[in-house]
DNA sequence: ACGGGCGGGACTGCCCGTTGGT
DNA sequence: ACCAACGGGCAGTCCCGCCCGT
């Protein structure tokens, strides 16, 4: 869900439920230039596809946009796709989604955490929500990888999940439901991309969430 | 789906829900020898894949292997990935579909077509069913690339249903309910292949499809 | 021995005992396409190396300079090395050895096969074969390779003794007294060229080709 | 010929003629800890190598599995072939050499010293020296840098050889003569290890070198 | 149409120079 | 003062699209 990110502050992550990044105070030099260098990075992608389109922008363009090496680019970005769908371990996800009270029904904590990341996402950098969701619906590239990014916060969420019922972290059951609510969540974001970003997404994964509940209808 | 494809005799399907190849007398010369070849290229790319693995085995290696050129395996198949994962419309799947009484629960309807079709393939080729699902839990380009294989059968499916339910085909809730149980079915079979394909698919598709109707759960 | 490679006509093969170019005349234009771009990209890697030292010329610069894509270049040749070391087969030095009378001793045949061919490509072409053995004598990488491109020669050559002799192609005898002579062949023009390619090499070459006749000696 | 070295508490050397490690008790921590190092660096290359081969293996990993850094791995050797072929120099062949009679044949004091050497890197570590060969027989890379690294043993003979014949250190005879006796023990061993290391090593150096004596012949 | 050559871009791995931190 | 960490640069491989000639 990078399409949900929210800050350039931080490495995006697919989820965008990402917390802030990690304060810069805390960390040494080292660490703050290779924040600026990854961030210097990503942003000057996304300029370049902006301007050209994702295919045609090349790793070269944007290592020369970004000054710094093509291989500098590979060393923080296993692959050019992950330049704009990246998913660094989510934490904040993670804690947001273990604060909800213990006798919640999971689908109704994963929606709300979720709803209330993607409304944040929205407020904080609505731009950027809309160019990597129509990114993501319109190259195929991306929209495949997509579910393995979505697969991080997967992760994140099945191993949270199944802790909070006390299931074992490869339950079959917990890695239904996680793949199927991700689904979900993935359909309607493109299909808001889709529709020209008309609308209010927010509304949309909630009342498809909600709908869920009992069971895929149509 | 092309896990699930059943038949040595057509291009596998990402659903193997696909019926039969086409009758090959009812073809032209023309058309049987495209088959032919495109068969070849398959056989050819599985049997070094086995033995070789799927990154270390080159398209060239493949092309040499059914005695054709590179750029041959490129007009069939339009990426290496697709030699795996291709996904020949399936019209098997929407007659199927289309042939369930009217008043069923889509979900049951769905349910029923694809356990069937998977029972199917895994009694007429369990062999190619357990490799490909292999290949698909085991490299990461391949299960990003099910997705968008499983699209295939995603339009098919979505269509489908959208006209029996009387809806428009891009309908969001259409949409949203087949994303969902296409990856419920992933899901269960990228299971199944972690474990070592023990057990029985059909049963563990079928359980986890009758478990969905009330709703994603753990 | 790419070193006593004598005309530019042809693929310089490492041995120089190779004889003519194939006539062009009997080639298809595909043929003659390739070997003239075989020969720009040699002739611009001699060029920029003369100029510029072997480990500062990249392959980029060589395919810019020779006007095609550095993939091209690899097609060509499988290393950087081999541009400069490339052993095309060589039929010139068979049919040569060959050629010699029965009853002849093997190592007699070899050295005047050799030293003929040295000869023929320092009268052709001298400033080549002087520039060859310097990038040979001064860079490692050139001069560890040499023995594997002389391995070109090296399989030609034991090969052909070998059917001489009566041999089996892998007999230890025939590898043994290939190395053997090609080593001392090797030794002789890296000295040469360390001392500055003064003297005659051919009557070096002849010198410790008949020395040896009696076992290595000091 | 590291393929001789034959003692796992030093550097192997290319030449095997090495005599043992430095007495560590000689040394100050300092050294007896990079040494150590070294070790380490070289016991995981093997055990990778042996595992995954030799271009599948990183230096990364190599690094990792010794636990210290990529840079520390090119610190004590200047290139991912220097793991598996160094040679470091060589004091041992050079004092078993003057150690021969003043007026014994050089071909005779070398061919006894190579094989007593090699006898008892055979007989220290077969496996060490049969994992060597195999690698250079099978890995174009080794084998090309087989004979840099022979030259390390290619100096300390020429030199040595010189001094005993009174003649200049550059004299052309004693390097064909070091040339070419070397390069038959190469070929010998090469020979062994295609054969899958079947007979025994000394007895084919030994005979090879006395055949020399009488010329290179078939 | 089909083989096949060519361009070009993604990506990996080796290796080196520099720099910042301990 | 060392030394790991980092960035840069280049060789090399593979995928894949285009176009040319047959």
């Amino acid at each position: 869900m990078a399409a949900l990110a929210h800050t350039p502050s931080r490495a995006p992550s697919p989820t965008g439920l990402a917390g802030p990044e990690p304060r810069q105070g805390t960390m040494g030099l080292r660490e703050r230039k290779k924040l600026k260098t990854r961030r210097a990075i990503r942003r000057a992608a996304y300029r370049l596809i902006a301007l050209q389109g994702y295919e045609t922008t090349t790793v070269e363009q944007i290592a020369e946009a970004a000054e710094v090496s093509p291989s500098t680019v590979f060393r923080y970005f296993p692959a050019k796709e992950d330049i704009v769908l990246t998913d660094d371990y989510d934490p904040a996800l993670e804690s947001a989604l273990r604060a909800r009270p213990a006798g919640e029904d999971p689908l109704d904590s994963v929606r709300r955490v979720l709803t209330h990341r993607l409304a944040l996402a929205l407020h904080e950098e609505r731009d950027a929500v809309v160019q990597r969701t129509r990114l993501m619906a319109e190259v195929p590239a991306l929209r495949a990888r997509m579910t393995e990014s979505f697969s991080g916060a997967f992760e994140t969420l099945a191993v949270t999940l199944a802790d909070r019922a006390g299931r074992p972290h490869d339950d079959l059951d917990v890695r239904v439901f996680t793949a199927t609510v991700l689904a979900a969540v993935r359909e309607v974001l493109l299909y808001w991309a889709a529709r020209g970003h008309e609308g209010d997404p927010v509304a949309l994964v909630d009342r498809a969430l909600r709908a869920l509940k009992g069971g895929p209808r149509i």
